[in-house]
DNA sequence: TTAAATTTTTAGACATGCCTAAACTTATTT
DNA sequence: AAATAAGTTTAGGCATGTCTAAAAATTTAA
């Protein structure tokens, strides 16, 4: 039996290494998690003897074959769960986090199954995120981060890649939501900063919210 | 904070107290439970010091005006999943228990109301039971249990008081579900057994199942 | 390449919620 | 009203998942 606590360590080794294809350090999983990195190589410790990660004193940490699977239905749930509440219950997509969180830890593989059936089999979530397949595949997308778009192209906003109440409820003030057309005008080269038009509006927007935001090109 | 198995404390002594007026006893708790006398005395301890329950050593216990409303609040996100999952992902009665027992525990009073409206604020479950409003009333029915009707009189079975599988699959056996007719033919005086009529058949019941059948007499 | 800084692990504690066994209280018999 | 039975609580332990402080390993810098 796997305990919810696992299933955070897990979740939270599998997004890092989305990102970073090495080793997950025991300090990036304390910072993830919110904990203490003495409580990390702890845990490390059981997941090993579960064979659900590859552990290596000092090392880090990569989940085997069966810790992907687990992690990838974790985030799938996740993110069905969100999709139910904004689609079907109505919610905001900043506030559906927190709930979502908790929703990922129901064990019961119908449940999932029928939530999936009742939803339409999507593919991302409201986020615009992926939603892992069954067999713990991807979906993928031909999208990237607005900060690596060509200066003075235009792209439509596919996702993004935190689902945190703040950065969302940013985004909402800045007018951008899934589907805005954005046109990248300027990069200012003093700090990578970015100056882009949202609906005939100037805006000007840091790096750090602009890698977060996944990009199609349009033509 | 309220954790998950101080939930379960409450919910348990409010079932329990439904039935029976009189305070609450340890072992009835744990039976309930399915746990010790010894952690039981433990947990009752806390719950006092908290505030949820009145207790007195080797008096039993009863839910103070706080307790009683957790504990109502618990049953009624209980019984609108299990709605849910037969109303909108179509599950059999028999098999909700389970995962409604783990969705009972996720705290998001928006949420609990979104779901309240989406399922058109149900006052009944998939079991005829009575779903507690948001202030901790409950729903009353003029029902009565099948064993206390009238030997040659009709009713339509309005709900049933036990969630389990076992029992559920043995009505569905018997072709009794909600809103079945029954006439009531003979009681045996020897075990307080019963010989019932359902849709033209005749059947033969004990008094321990049919005191968990909620009937409502037809004229 | 040695010293300093950073990261990680170990050691020792603590709270929660559970257990068994023993002690105690209350209820029932005789 | 004792003796016995039934029910309940206390005592002492255990596993999980967390913490802080100290020790050890690794990385970075002089």
């Amino acid at each position: 039996m796997i305990t919810l606590s696992e299933e955070n360590y897990l979740k939270a080794i599998f997004s890092i290494s989305t990102d970073n294809n090495k080793n997950v350090l025991t300090n990036l999983i304390a910072k993830e998690i919110g904990t203490s990195a003495a409580s990390v190589s702890d845990m490390l410790k059981k997941l090993q003897e579960k064979n659900l990660v590859t552990y290596q004193k000092y090392k880090g940490v990569s989940l085997t074959e069966k810790g992907r699977i687990l992690a990838a239905s974790v985030v799938r749930k996740h993110r069905l769960w969100e999709t139910f509440l904004v689609n079907k219950l109505s919610f905001d997509w900043g506030e559906v986090h927190d709930v979502a969180e908790q929703l990922e830890h129901i064990k019961s593989e119908k449940l999932v199954d029928r939530l999936d059936a009742f939803l339409k089999y999507p593919n991302f979530d409201p986020h615009g995120e992926p939603i892992p397949m069954k067999n713990g595949e991807i979906p993928h997308t031909n999208t990237i981060p607005l900060n690596k778009l060509k200066t003075g192209t235009t792209g439509k906003v596919m996702g993004v890649t935190i689902d945190e109440k703040y950065f969302l409820d940013y985004l909402t003030k800045l007018n951008i939501s899934i589907g805005t057309e954005i046109k990248l005008l300027e990069k200012i080269n003093f700090d990578q900063s970015l100056n882009i038009k949202i609906k005939k509006s100037n805006q000007h927007i840091s790096n750090d919210v602009a890698k977060h935001l996944l990009i199609k090109t349009i033509q």
